[in-house]
DNA sequence: GACAAACATTGACTCAGATCAAGCGCGAAC
DNA sequence: GTTCGCGCTTGATCTGAGTCAATGTTTGTC
């Protein structure tokens, strides 16, 4: 609303930073050629919206870097995060006009966006991408179903523990450095927006936080810097013993 | 378990109630010759648990009749449903070995069931299928998203108003009944299912079920037998004004 | 018709997390 | 350098839902 969209200069697909996890992740040469011809990129600043729930999609996408959220929001102002989406997630829904929750930058991002009519054609003849869109949609749909656990059944402390090993563990693959020892990552999430993913008041993430660093289970440098010195320890706080929950 | 499942009769595709909702629905006379091929009927008694979280699945499939449960367990108990299962939904992920949840017969329970491997390599030649599956897991992915508001940012009250309208209205398409006027329909789920499902005790949902009933909100005769005088207030209760969730 | 078992209701009390409120720390603007 | 504003922390108090416990209702079984 504020700024205008900033326009990103074309990206060639084949240097693409998603191009094996991102839904064109099967297509081959000439598949892919058809989608750079029907795609664009559009960058957002942190904090600004991308897609506001009930408005018309005109195009589906992918995120390329940063990180959005997608959130519910009720008449009396409560909301409720029900994805986060990392470089690679889909955004949109094939077959569907409206959009069903708001789409919110929550740092600075790019998408590489498909304008939607196109893409629709083309995936219903492009068995590649359906099949690997199919294979997207079930793993959110675990990561959801995972998060209902979390959001019915855990206590605050839990919550937290939840978050963070999630966040932790996705940042370790996507920076492809073991999760053995201490874990480094800056969090991506004010302390609102992670009340609004765990169902708290921002107040309560405060003092868990607190209380998690008070107890030696994570470290602190700031708000934002965390140091996780064992990730099990974390994940036992956590209430997951195995492996716990992945995320959207 | 305790008992055998119940092999029923074969029965043919084109008689079958689900036949035009269920992951077959855009097929052609051959497609559906072949599923029939790898495809076989069983039965199972409400209470049976049809598929242990973490066992290897032989089969996918759909709900015929009946209503399957979803759940998913801590290691100290607490359990959390993250999906109601009703007839034409799908089971199973293909492509994937273990299960993820625990399915459990809520009622008497008929499935019809194809062979995973036969199953995975028939939807990689049938764009219908895997269309199909795509869209009913986009449909299952919203349900879940709903659900999140539900859970983290609803109170019980709310809660609970938002499990019977669900069910009412879920309940009201599958009989084709309209939703003006009183609705009347047979909660499929005890107490405990009921707590499993929104998050809370099995006390808070009696109590809140009186609750409604002592508002004039719901009738009840007996403890499974509900009439909604009127829907639009019941969703008002559940904190949705136009229009509320669906369901998995 | 008595008994058991499963499901449900209700009450009394407790407590985790919400709410209300005050203040801190730090970068940006002037 | 001061001031503003935002994100965050911390404290005091309140309350909705959990816990523990007793009792009621229905259904099926012998």
């Amino acid at each position: 609303m504020l700024n205008e969209d900033l326009v990103s200069p074309h990206q060639e697909c084949g240097s693409c930073p998603i191009r094996h996890r991102a839904v064109c992740a099967r297509c081959n040469a000439d598949e892919l050629q058809e989608l750079e011809d029907i795609k664009y990129y559009r960058s957002f600043e942190a904090g600004q919206t991308v897609i506001w729930s009930g408005d018309k999609m005109e195009f589906v996408g992918s995120v390329v870097s940063g990180i959005a959220s997608l959130t519910q929001t009720m008449e009396d102002g409560r909301t409720q995060m029900v994805g986060l989406l990392l470089p690679s997630d889909f955004v949109g829904r094939p077959g569907r006009d409206g959009a069903a929750y708001d789409v919110v930058a929550t740092t600075d991002l790019v998408m590489c966006c498909f304008r939607k009519k196109p893409f629709e054609h083309l995936m219903s003849r492009t068995p590649h991408i359906a099949q690997r869109l199919l294979e997207m949609t079930l793993d959110e749909l675990d990561a959801a179903r995972e998060w209902m656990l979390v959001l019915g059944r855990k206590t605050a402390r839990e919550k937290i523990a939840s978050l963070l090993s999630i966040i932790a563990r996705r940042d370790a693959s996507l920076k492809l450095s073991a999760m053995k020892g201490p874990m480094v990552f800056d969090l991506p999430l004010t302390r609102e927006a992670m009340a609004d993913y765990l169902g708290l008041t921002l107040e309560t993430v405060s003092r868990q936080m607190s209380a998690l660093k008070r107890d030696g289970v994570i470290h602190l440098e700031g708000k934002r810097h965390v140091t996780i010195p064992d990730l099990a320890r974390l994940m036992e706080e956590a209430g997951d013993d195995a492996d716990g929950g992945m995320l959207a």
